[in-house]
DNA sequence: TTCATAGTTCTAGAATACTAGAAATATAAG
DNA sequence: CTTATATTTCTAGTATTCTAGAACTATGAA
């Protein structure tokens, strides 16, 4: 992983509503979430909720899919171990702890079932 | 972890320079570096280093302590650790995956050398 | 079509953050 | 005490980000 996209990452979340916003997707899983029901969750106005999603996918952080009038966002959790990594990169290259590999497990998709 | 502490965090590393520094000092391990090798080895001017390092430390990202004329800063793993724990709290809340719990070890102090 | 719904883009004002020179402070050495 | 070194605080100019109203676009229903 590239310094900026980690950057682009950290900037993304370091933000109240997208940090609420990714959270909330996080909880969601694999199926993912209206934009309208995450600003209706939140109480984020329209234009401010879509200024924020936008952020957080040109990060990388989340994926968004149009389904019929409505788009779904959903969370990108290999975005997130791949920042994980980047963060710990070389952690204590003196000999202390150990690299710890694969830092989250990615969510098994539940039988997959299609979502519509 | 409450969330302003976690937007602090993340907020602190979503700056080159602050993650450059940070990334240095988890390579360093429990010793810690001096803000001047710090500032020479990333070719940073002292007033700004100094900027960058007390916002890392009010996020509580590192520590530091005077030896001598220099000031020694290390990173603080208990407080990554935290806050990647925060990032992915209640993760696929639907069932998918698993709550990965102590996310990455904490350093292992190399048989209690006492930095003075 | 025409209407309603779901989201996005445009916009501009308010707030916050970054940089680095100059000056100040703490520690140590002579 | 005087000087040198290590780092911080003050400062101001520049740049970036956040917010939400108004206007716009896309999809589906009647």
């Amino acid at each position: 992983m590239k310094e900026q996209e980690a950057i682009d990452r950290l900037a993304a979340l370091a933000q109240p509503t997208r940090l609420a916003l990714f959270r909330r997707l996080v909880r969601r899983g694999a199926e993912g979430m209206a934009a309208g029901a995450i600003g209706e969750a939140l109480g984020v106005p329209a234009p401010t909720l879509s200024f924020h999603l936008t952020a957080l996918e040109r990060a990388g952080l989340v994926t968004s899919t149009r389904s019929g009038r409505s788009i779904l966002y959903a969370a990108d959790y290999r975005a997130m171990e791949e920042l994980l990594g980047y963060l710990l990169e070389n952690c204590c290259a003196d000999g202390g702890c150990a690299p710890a590999a694969p830092l989250v497990a990615p969510p098994r998709a539940k039988k997959a079932k299609s979502v519509p």
